[in-house]
RNA sequence: GGCGUCAUAGCCAAGUGGUAAGGCAGAGGUCUGCAAAACCUUUAUUCCCCAGUUCAAAUCUGGGUGACGCCUCCA
């Protein structure tokens, strides 16, 4: 497989440092908000990533972290009259339910910044003992200007970077392009004892210091947004390589961003959509698609539109596995899969495959996906509906959408009054349409209709599902 | 200013040297009591514009035009 490496801006054979086991880090959110669609986007790609790595059969230790002690989680606190950890407790317990509706599975360990003070304060007295950071204050600085290689991930020039950089009130730093290891508390904030007294954390430390507690001083994969590279990244790099003399990641990836009207979506533009939203109007399923639709390093554009579009992608997909459930019910015969249906399913698993193996690219795969679908339609379903090809085609559309994380069930909570309602009025209108009484029978078709069902009737019978 | 990305049908979107995937929407047809679903046919002589390289370019080079991102908290 090859993936884009941010690092040497060229797409590199993905090669891990233990045989078939990778170990990735991904950046989580910050917790003191709904997450909105364009966080939605890293957390849905590399899932598909750790998919796919598990489905070519390696071992991945993934990493998510919640950033749970922050500026923005302390003022939203304030600004409800509750601690911190009530703000973050809630708004992780949220991510997992918009998380688990985009079908992401949960990270093998979601490490909190809170969690791993100790760590924190062991890898700043690294640096200082090393001369990398320095205190002031009640504060601890990193001097990006004592790590020649800083700069390396961003590609951008330290005098470009320095005349960027800005001191804020309060700050006493030596250069401006310093950033914060620790930051002294002020009164009643919350506050870790630590040699530099009480205080919390600064944000990029975090992730050097989980990172290296879960996954080791190197590890193989680190990714999240592209608005992350400079300066998250950047200064994680510097963290980590400064404190621990050995490369951070081998391969960084970095997604692109979703735009509204063109334009980036950032809750400091305020153009935002929380994925709660979205989902309550179009549900989850489509959003996950959305993200996956196009290649991962590209802009994607959020509009009503694209999601309806998504949407109708998927039901063609939902209307080709139930029509496969529905046949499957109905055959008789056993029979075998002919030779010739094995090589196509084969073929269109290659294909698959080979898509993602080249950066990722989801959009080709997914192009594959809709090939085997019309396969199944007009060959399996209708030339050869023995129940050994049906079983044969199940596997092989579970076994791609299962790799994409599409093609699930969200609301698996129908409740089965309804069904037998449903079914109570379907056998009426059968009754019906036997008697050729139709007007009875649309009749009936449309209170189902009213009722959100959709009927197809087959020569096997009558199938339906919800609109 | 520095660094970088992108421009493919009505819409979304692959393809990066060999003659334009896939999805949505539209049109016609098959099937059906009618629908729905499915299937078949159809919808870009052409890939922002101009030059160049080549037997061959959407794909490479140069120059335009337009859009966006990072350099400051952000996925």
């Amino acid at each position: 497989m090859k993936v884009y490496n941010t690092l040497t801006r060229q797409k590199e054979e993905l090669k891990p440092i233990n045989e078939g086991e990778y170990r990735i880090y991904a950046c989580g959110p910050t917790v003191y908000n709904y997450i909105h669609i364009g966080n939605a986007r890293p957390i849905c790609v590399f899932d598909v990533l750790r998919r796919y790595l598990e489905y070519k059969g390696n071992k991945v230790i993934f990493v998510q972290n919640f950033t749970d002690i922050d500026d923005k989680i302390i003022n939203r606190a304030n600004d409800e009259g509750v601690t911190f950890s009530e703000i973050s407790e809630k708004y992780i317990s949220e991510y997992k339910t918009d998380a688990g509706g985009l079908n992401v599975r949960e990270a093998t360990i979601h490490p909190k910044a809170t969690e791993n003070i100790d760590e924190i304060i062991s890898i700043i007295e690294t640096l200082i003992e090393k001369g990398f950071a320095y205190q002031a204050g009640n504060d601890v600085y990193f001097s990006p200007l004592k790590f020649n290689e800083y700069g390396k991930l961003s590609h951008q020039p330290l005098d470009d970077l320095m005349s960027g950089a800005r001191i804020n009130v309060g700050e006493i730093k030596r250069e401006s392009m310093d950033f914060a290891l620790w930051k002294g508390s002020k009164p009643g904030e919350p506050y870790w004892e630590s040699p530099w007294g009480q205080g919390r954390p600064g944000w990029h430390i975090e992730c050097s210091a989980m990172s290296r507690k879960y996954l080791g001083k190197t590890i193989d994969i680190h990714c999240g947004g592209q608005d992350l590279v400079f300066p998250h990244h950047e200064n994680e790099i510097a963290q980590s390589e400064c404190c621990n003399g050995v490369p951070f990641s081998n391969y960084w990836m970095h997604n692109g961003f979703i735009t509204v009207d063109n334009e980036k979506m950032s809750k400091s533009k305020g153009n935002f959509f929380t994925v709660r939203d979205v989902a309550k109007q179009f549900g989850y399923e489509p959003i996950r698609l959305l993200m996956i639709s196009c290649h991962y390093r590209s802009p994607i554009n959020y509009s009503y539109d694209s999601l309806m579009q998504c949407k109708a992608s998927l039901t063609r997909l939902h209307t080709c596995r139930d029509s496969l459930d529905f046949a499957m019910a109905n055959a008789t015969e056993e029979g075998t899969v002919s030779e010739e249906i094995l090589k196509n399913f084969s073929l269109f698993k290659n294909k698959f495959c080979d898509a993602l193996d080249d950066d990722l690219n989801t959009a080709d795969a997914i192009g594959t996906l809709f090939d085997l679908v019309r396969y199944i339609n007009k060959t399996v379903l209708v030339e050869d509906a023995s129940k050994a090809a049906l079983k044969a085609a199940m596997e092989i559309f579970d076994e791609l959408t299962g790799v994409l994380g599409i093609v699930y069930n969200e609301n698996s909570d129908d409740n089965d009054e309804d069904a037998s309602e449903i079914e109570a009025l379907i056998s009426e209108r059968t009754a019906a349409r036997k008697e050729k009484n139709w007007a009875k029978a649309d009749e009936i078709r449309n209170k189902l209709t009213e009722m959100g069902i959709v009927l197809e009737d087959t020569p096997q019978g009558v199938k339906w599902h919800k609109a």
